[in-house]
DNA sequence: CAAAAGCGGTGCAGGAAACGCACCACTCAA
DNA sequence: TTGAGTGGTGCGTTTCCTGCACCGCTTTTG
């Protein structure tokens, strides 16, 4: 849209570092991009960028800017997928900030649940952790966020959340699988695999073991990959950990999944959530709360 | 600024209700603006006007499209009052819909108050019932409301209330001066004015009317003004209501007021409030703070 | 220490985009 | 029927933006 296009001028000039730079990636000379931005700042009333013998850089009224013209791109998508759904249409576009346990089974059901009703839309999911992904929602990057044990929440809007115990994974033949409910010394006698503390499984963990047990969380082998690890236990005989949602052992053949006791380690939260006071478009907001009553359907 | 252009085109033409009209508001040729609505649409991939024999007329789409214009400006002259306020220049404008009662007193102090610190900063003042104040804040056509007794509260941010009881005013020599609380039916029995249903007062007249006694409010003289009311009760004698914050008995020579009692008449609500969600510029977001705390102290 | 390379900024000429004018097709009230 | 009012369009003109060449400056490099 033509109304956007200063703005497109300064996110390139922010991506490029320079000017001149910038103007080899649009494609135009420097000449004319260094007259837009300047017309923008006298139109505006102060300079937003810093000239700097290498290039230029945002300053502080810069940094303000640049927010203002991504919430400016989220609302005008905005409008036009609620101008959209009123012609009947149904488009849209919807982004996703999730964790990895999500990933294998949730996530794509749902995802094809709402693509079956409206084939228009269409998706994106990224795989964030806890901290990622509250940047993701205020950079206007993802609409929504769906993460365990996000860290600051000064800007994610909590829409629901549920409690996740966490499981153990294991081979069916392992000894710890004629417990119902297994204990943490348990598991941490046991070979096991865990992620790094950039997941809340992990987190958790660590806590726990700081709390109940003198001993540390020392894994034989550590994965940021939850696929890894799955196929791993298979492998050594090893135990790994992971949230229900991230689990499916319906059609499991040689797998098995038992709760750590809650009184060992405290369940993991599910944060379902938003930028705090955003609108969302049309289709991010149905998608949201489709996820809401499947995740609440899940809890019970 | 020039990416709004399209924006003040669209508005232009709602306000004429024509191209040609518009046109002729903002010295230009007819079929100039009439090109530029056609690629505004196309731009945007639908229709906005109705195309009528008679002139244009918005679509469910462009109301829309017009509410997003008038979010877009306001969001706009927050970020370039954001601008300011971190390049130490402290200009803005603040634009606040009350009700009468503020305006003699209450206003006037708070605003001049603020202009000592803050001498670059404008304000405006409109005089809004309480349905008048709410649409004035969906439109962005205010930042702050500060009214008694709001309708809907559906876009109405309350950041603050504080009961008002009503308060009957008095020539000194009136036999009522002589009670520190006066009864409803006392007042009834009384020769009294009082404004229409638009304002908050009579609303609590007549619903106390109807509750307490089985009589109506028939006031001997309607008048909008509570200036003019005021003045009246010392010609005929009559009595006036008004809340204390529409009051300042410090200088009044001739003036009396005395509560009604609670038991007859309930409390108003002075509400202070925003458009529910809206991030209000730098300047209005502190005034807010201050009339805020004037209010509280003013409880006390 | 000097040359080269990279940066933002500017005068000038050519070109693209917007504009004004004249005009068309249409509706509706007098 | 007619005239006034509406939105829409082809075409010449004007305005504004772009590209080119170049300047002054700082930093890197030989």
């Amino acid at each position: 849209m033509r109304h956007l296009q200063d703005f497109d001028v300064v996110e390139a000039i922010i991506r490029a570092g320079s000017i001149r730079k910038a103007a080899e990636d649009m494609h135009i000379t420097a000449s004319a991009l260094n007259r837009r931005i300047n017309r923008f700042e006298e139109e505006l009333g102060y300079e937003i960028f810093e000239r700097l013998p290498r290039g230029v850089r945002l300053n502080p009224a810069g940094e303000l800017v640049l927010h203002h013209i991504r919430a400016q791109r989220s609302d005008f998508a905005r409008l036009q997928s609620q101008v959209a759904d009123l012609s009947g249409v149904r488009r849209g576009h919807v982004s996703i900030a999730c964790s990895q346990a999500l990933l294998p089974y949730f996530m794509p059901d749902q995802i094809a649940r709402y693509r079956a009703e409206h084939p228009g839309v269409t998706f994106s999911v990224k795989t964030r952790d806890r901290v990622e992904a509250e940047h993701d929602l205020s950079t206007f990057a993802s609409d929504i966020a769906l993460v365990f044990e996000p860290q600051h929440m000064v800007d994610f809007e909590v829409v629901l959340h549920v409690r996740q115990p966490v499981q153990v994974l294991m081979r069916a033949d392992n000894p710890l699988a004629s417990q119902q409910e297994i204990r943490l010394r348990d598991c941490l006698d046991h070979t096991y695999v865990a992620p790094s503390e950039r997941y809340g499984v992990r987190v958790l963990m660590d806590a726990a073991a700081r709390r109940t047990t003198y001993r540390r969380i020392e894994p034989a082998v550590e994965s940021e990959s939850f696929d890894f690890m799955r196929h791993y236990v298979l492998h050594e005989n090893a135990i790994a950990f992971q949230f229900p949602i991230g689990l499916d052992m319906s059609g499991a053949r040689g797998y098995v999944a038992r709760p750590i006791s809650t009184r060992d380690v405290a369940p993991g939260n599910l944060f379902l959530g938003q930028l705090r006071g955003r609108i969302l478009p049309v289709a991010s907001g149905r998608f949201l709360q489709q996820l809401a009553t499947a995740l609440q359907a899940h809890a019970l």
